[in-house]
DNA sequence: CCGCTATATCGACAGCTGTCAATATCGACT
DNA sequence: AGTCGATATTGACAGCTGTCGATATAGCGG
């Protein structure tokens, strides 16, 4: 079902597919959607940037401050908050000539309660 | 500190590193780290693993149960289940001819915390 | 000891991924 | 219009990863 979204499939759609991965052995699709969000905060840039901008003023953040902080070019900054975007965890909005990437709410929330085994 | 620890590196060891990461923003090696556990459930094949063998009797189960629910080869999944315990997601004991996994007990509840923004 | 079954390891290979340098785009301000 | 600063996109490339077939290992039953 999730498979037949035409676009992005964010972490949300994954997660409401199904219960947590201990209560019942997860199908082949939902391992599939599942999969996708996770690869996308597994990296270590990635891991740094949510967490950076989860930890800020009101869960948004200047791509600016970022590049700063990451020891990474800006181009692959760029590259990683866009793979975060696809998947749902980032929202952008433009501000003059500034992007600020806000954490979408309960995304993450939502991942973790797919893991929980209690 | 965790990078000095001279092999395996569990998901309890990066989860014990830091706090969620939403509270505060994570340092580089405790990223690489937390990056590393995740990347090894971050895969169709590993999840369907992790969320068969836990939700199974005693969170345990045999390979020869696996290998036929996962439609993959028999070395790939003894790959996956390999790069599993290297995570420290799950333990191997051989009993006779056969070799079960078990899930190690709070290892998806403590990246689940970390994740968590509430 | 021999074969059989279950599992692990090895070597190879296609495909994906993270990174960068170069370049494009877009907005603000003269 | 022209420049400048911030961000995005593109193209290229090395390194990693998932998969497989072939083979090794190990335990059991004859």
């Amino acid at each position: 079902m999730s498979t037949a979204t035409l676009l992005p499939l964010t972490v949300k759609d994954a997660a409401a597919c199904c219960a947590p991965l201990a209560r019942e052995p997860l199908g082949a699709e939902q391992a599939e959607d599942l999969a996708r969000s996770l690869k996308a905060i597994a990296d270590p840039a990635r891991l740094r940037l949510v967490s950076l901008i989860a930890a800020s003023e009101g869960q948004e953040a200047c791509v600016c401050d970022l590049t700063d902080l990451l020891d990474l070019g800006q181009p692959t900054v760029s590259h990683h908050l866009k793979v975060l975007m696809d998947a749902g965890f980032l929202t952008r909005s433009k501000r003059g000539t500034w992007a600020y990437y806000a954490l979408v709410p309960g995304s993450l929330d939502a991942l973790s309660r797919l893991l929980v085994t209690t």
